[in-house]
DNA sequence: TATAATTAAATTGTACTCAATCGAATTGAG
DNA sequence: CTCAATTCGATTGAGTACAATTTAATTATA
């Protein structure tokens, strides 16, 4: 077996790579700008979320996020902490955790909404590029 | 300012979710295989330089991987605790450590040379969608 | 040639990420 | 009703990521 060809594992044949490479460097990037909200990346998706739909409970929020309690429990109670979100037991069903947006929370959106702007352009793809990977990204992930 | 537009804060909106959601999706599909061997997606990421090279230093694998020292000198002392490789420092240059593959670790090439084939087809992408999306995310990476 | 600047890794501290497990609440089959 | 199964979130532990700092070694310059 000394004549087996191992090109299938050079890193430049991966597809895996540049996607985790590329995702972080994206991410990298972010924390500059979310610094100034005093947001991670991973809470200001999740701040995304609030935005959009004001309550919502864990394992919802962990549907779209593709994130478990593990790490949205800690995640959470820091965005509780810093008074963007706050955190309650359903009435209906004890084992349900509601997160809903306060209203410091909702002001941070008046500052977060310059960002996209400002991260566009950062990643050399022209717009039509742009929309290719956004379509190939979310075929993959279905 | 409260008729604001916040389209573009919609997670929907965002490329670099797809991005960090899918390259995380990509990452956990292989722990499934990369058990078997007893390393990690980071471990493995760097055992794939090592096949390729035997011998680097920190610094230049960081540069490949696009990882720095924090995450690499924790990462290389396990991959030598396990026997797969050994680190030394260099005799021309004291400040720089040698890390070079072991005979167990080239044994566990031959292990994971199966490791690509079994990922084929886990993204639901056609060999063609592949090939642009590889090529979309190293052009994003420059 | 001292010493200032630079470089390479290691260390530190914060924050994920995720598999596995746990405990409490709820639901469902008999 | 009742107990087994399921569900939800929290917890735990291992392993990253990465910015910032530190230490030791090397190089450059006055």
């Amino acid at each position: 077996m000394s004549d087996q060809n191992y090109d299938v594992l050079k890193l430049e044949n991966q597809l895996c790579f540049p996607l985790y490479a590329c995702s972080r460097q994206i991410i990298r990037k972010y924390h500059k700008y979310l610094d100034e909200l005093n947001l991670t990346y991973t809470q200001y998706i999740a701040m995304l979320v609030f935005w959009e739909v004001r309550k919502i409970n864990v394992k919802e929020l962990g549907k779209r996020l593709y994130l478990d309690s593990g790490t949205l429990t800690p995640l959470l109670k820091s965005l509780e902490e810093k008074g963007y979100v706050r955190r309650y037991r359903s009435k209906e069903d004890e084992r349900v955790l509601l997160v809903e947006i306060t209203d410091s929370g909702d002001a941070l959106r008046e500052q977060a909404v310059t960002i996209p702007e400002k991260m566009n352009g950062c990643m050399n793809l022209t717009p039509e590029e742009a929309v290719t990977l956004y379509q190939l990204l979310y075929k993959a992930l279905s």
